[in-house]
DNA sequence: ATCTGACCTTCAGGCTGACTTAAGGTTCTT
DNA sequence: AAGAACCTTAAGTCAGCCTGAAGGTCAGAT
């Protein structure tokens, strides 16, 4: 699951060498080449906004200012700008990040991964993973398009593997959270519950996997 | 409740400045003139913490280092190089920010509040180091992007090291943690594991080294 | 160089933890 | 109140993992 990054840029070489460096180290990039279009990119459907300031058509702090205002998505500043004043200002109007050019991309590289590395937890509602397709608020499951129908317990469950996908989630935690949160002992119900989710969810229960003495975790396709 | 912020810096003109700026707008500065009394700061206690990479005693990247092992505080590296390796090597680190000497007291005030607008959310616990990647909450291992199976064992013996990335770790207290606290005499079970991580982590295994008479640490690239 | 103790690796036994099915009990619905 | 749906427990079985032994290797000391 790659990150996905809106680039605003209008120089076509400095575009084009920051999209080849990105997309190398696995971003999804989109490119944008001046200010109007900016205007109407949607900044919540990226994980991370480059975004130039010396834009024609559009003042690059307004496009800035507009995105913080819509969405949380963090925008790091390109600018050739070397004044502290300008710096000031897109840090105030919530700028995360400032580069000044020139650059070596391996600044920006290394910039934007430290971005990254501190997510936004997306309250998602809906998680498509594989053929899955879970539905938290709806409490609705489908597999490739057919409805599953998931008793409480199994569907918080499945909903508990699958917000942290491809994570590990402990016996323990998945007891207290989906089971009786003081249950004394072990007890094999756990086991019990996911050997019907597997069997209900046919060929993608095999993604359900055991990681032996800790829990269960949901493979990531 | 203003937030906290630990400065390391060693010049007394620029830490004056920076303490009198940031005491005006609030800030609450421990302010430290040397490494080894950084060394023995406790980061966890303050919000946003400012390092000088050029420091008498020890090397800022050092420092930088076991804050980023001890504690999720972010830290804001200060550095009169304007060398991009300083910088991608910081960043690398986890330092969350750069400014470069010389530079406005306004910038630095402008970086720090930009900084602290984002409180951190859900802390990930993730360790890159050389072709590794541990995901301690996920309990996901991978090598140059490969997954790693370990067994449980494994993987906190593996976490365990690379928790104190460079450190020795010794025979006993990894016993203590992985395997049966109270267990008498002595036996070879903890080499027969870190022998399978090894296999396991091909040529990265080479990484965790042994050291004679004490136990095992995991070299740093 | 030789010795000694610590460490590495392989292997098989044994055990812990997990899967499945079945049945009893509980809660909800009608 | 009866029936259905669901949760839980129990029991049998099985797979995967941990462990200690044994023999070989290596590092440090004399």
């Amino acid at each position: 699951m790659s990150s996905k990054i809106l680039l605003v840029e209008d120089d076509k070489n400095l575009g084009d060498q920051i999209v080849s460096h990105l997309a190398r180290d696995g971003f999804e990039v989109t490119w944008l080449r001046d200010g109007s279009s900016a205007l109407d990119a949607e900044p919540k459907d990226f994980d991370l906004i480059v975004l130039d300031l010396m834009l024609p058509g559009a003042h690059g702090l307004d496009i800035l200012k507009i995105y913080r205002e819509t969405a949380e998505t963090p925008v790091l500043v390109l600018s050739a700008r070397n004044e502290t004043s300008t710096k000031v200002r897109s840090l105030a109007l919530g700028a995360d990040d400032y580069v000044t050019k020139p650059f070596w991309p391996e600044e920006l590289l290394a910039r934007i991964q430290a971005r990254l590395r501190r997510p936004l937890l997306h309250a998602t509602d809906v998680i498509e993973t594989g053929a899955l397709r879970i539905d938290v608020n709806a409490r609705v499951v489908e597999n490739a398009g057919q409805k599953v129908d998931l008793t409480r317990i199994e569907f918080d469950l499945l909903a508990a593997l699958a917000q942290r996908l491809g994570s590990a989630i402990t016996r323990q935690s998945l007891v207290d959270r989906v089971l009786d949160p003081d249950r004394e002992g072990t007890s094999r119900t756990l086991d019990v519950h996911f050997s019907r989710v597997r069997k209900k969810l046919g060929s993608e229960g095999g993604r359900i996997a055991t990681v032996w003495g800790v829990g269960y975790r949901l493979l990531a396709t």
